[in-house]
DNA sequence: AATTTCACATACCTTGAGTATGTTATATTC
DNA sequence: GAATATAACATACTCAAGGTATGTGAAATT
């Protein structure tokens, strides 16, 4: 019970840790393979080299590991875009690397299946948005809100705008992999983007 | 075998096709309050008031039924929409009107529930790609390419334009039921729109 | 050294989708 | 118009998958 205060990481918490962390990752793959309804958790655990009962012992139940998979999808995106846009002094620049690095990881199989398809109907849109609200969507809003308050940017509702543009890239990244032409479509979708944007810039 | 030119619906064809309505009827429902997962053959036929076996003489399985709900809901919106901008002259007034009306619809929690939120997940994006190519997302674009023929709009990729508008819609109608002040915030979605357009009209 | 606890494994239960078969009213055939 | 066929269901069963209850052994604590 009392907790010594030399105490250190044991052996069995390692062990536990890694084989979490080793469904989190089976459950990643599974997910974005098959879809939450498909991806059995028997597979998902032998694909974990364990069984069932360890599944059940790291997570409540099918549920609990998605919503798992689907924070730590966001948690990586996140890192990718604060990595590639922090350095950038221009706002505008940091905004627009910003949504670069965001499409680029958006475009991945298992973040578009995963957290753009399928996480707001199996978890449900009020704790989606409340994943959303950190990570990606929170870096947007702050850049989007600096120039506002730089006045860059005329429009009332940037939360809103925020939605508005996620949701644009987000269809943008549903609909590149089928293209006929990726490339060229996504100049267009980013032309597009640019747009939408251009029409609430100071004039 | 053989049907005499003189032929007419019979009595069997008039009882079936009434419940196999009352089954769509009933999976709208039941598929808007629970989502497809959670809604159960069983209530679903009870609700119906028949047995599973009515249902499943006339839906191949469960998915059957939710893609039929999904083409009666899309093309119910189509229709709505069709209704109140054919009369308009105006291209431009033609546009917006639809899109209105395209909001009006999407709002509705079942369309909202079952089309954009969970068909993609439940049919597939190919399935659900094919459903939409008809119905709104087809009066949209046609509207936007009578548009550029006219040198109204100048863009290259109308049927990319025609997505990105689809995503923003169905992302305001899903924000909308939970905004705080839903009325300013379709006033802003709207400007959104329309900032987005006027950004690829002729100048 | 004894005991407890944690990290799993195994065996069972339950629910719901799908299937196979039975039944009856309606339509067709002779 | 009586016999037969068939469509439109109802009933009973199967099976897979999620979840639960319980068992077990190694590691940590006392």
């Amino acid at each position: 019970m009392n907790k010594a205060p030399d105490d250190q990481r044991t052996r069995r918490e390692e062990y536990a840790e890694a084989t979490r962390q080793a469904l989190l990752a089976s459950g990643r793959e599974t997910f974005a393979r098959e879809g939450y309804q498909a991806a059995g958790i028997e597979a998902i655990s032998r694909a974990a080299r364990v069984t069932r009962g360890a599944f059940y012992h790291h997570f409540e139940d099918k549920k609990a590991l998605f919503d798992a998979v689907v924070v730590s999808l966001q948690s990586d995106a996140a890192a990718r875009v604060q990595e590639t846009s922090k350095r950038k002094s221009k706002i505008w620049e940091r905004l627009y690397t910003g949504i670069d690095a965001y499409l680029d990881a958006s475009i991945e199989p298992a973040y578009a299946r995963i957290v753009v398809q399928e996480a707001p109907v199996v978890l449900g849109n009020a704790r989606f948005a409340e994943i959303e609200e950190q990570y990606p969507m929170a870096l947007l809003k702050a850049t989007l809100r600096a120039l506002k308050r730089e006045g860059e940017l005329v429009f009332d509702d940037i939360d809103l705008l925020g939605h508005m543009l996620d949701a644009v890239i987000c269809e943008l990244s549903i609909k590149l992999p089928t293209s006929s032409d990726p490339k060229k479509t996504r100049i267009n979708g980013r032309k597009i983007i640019e747009g939408l944007l251009d029409s609430f810039r100071r004039k």
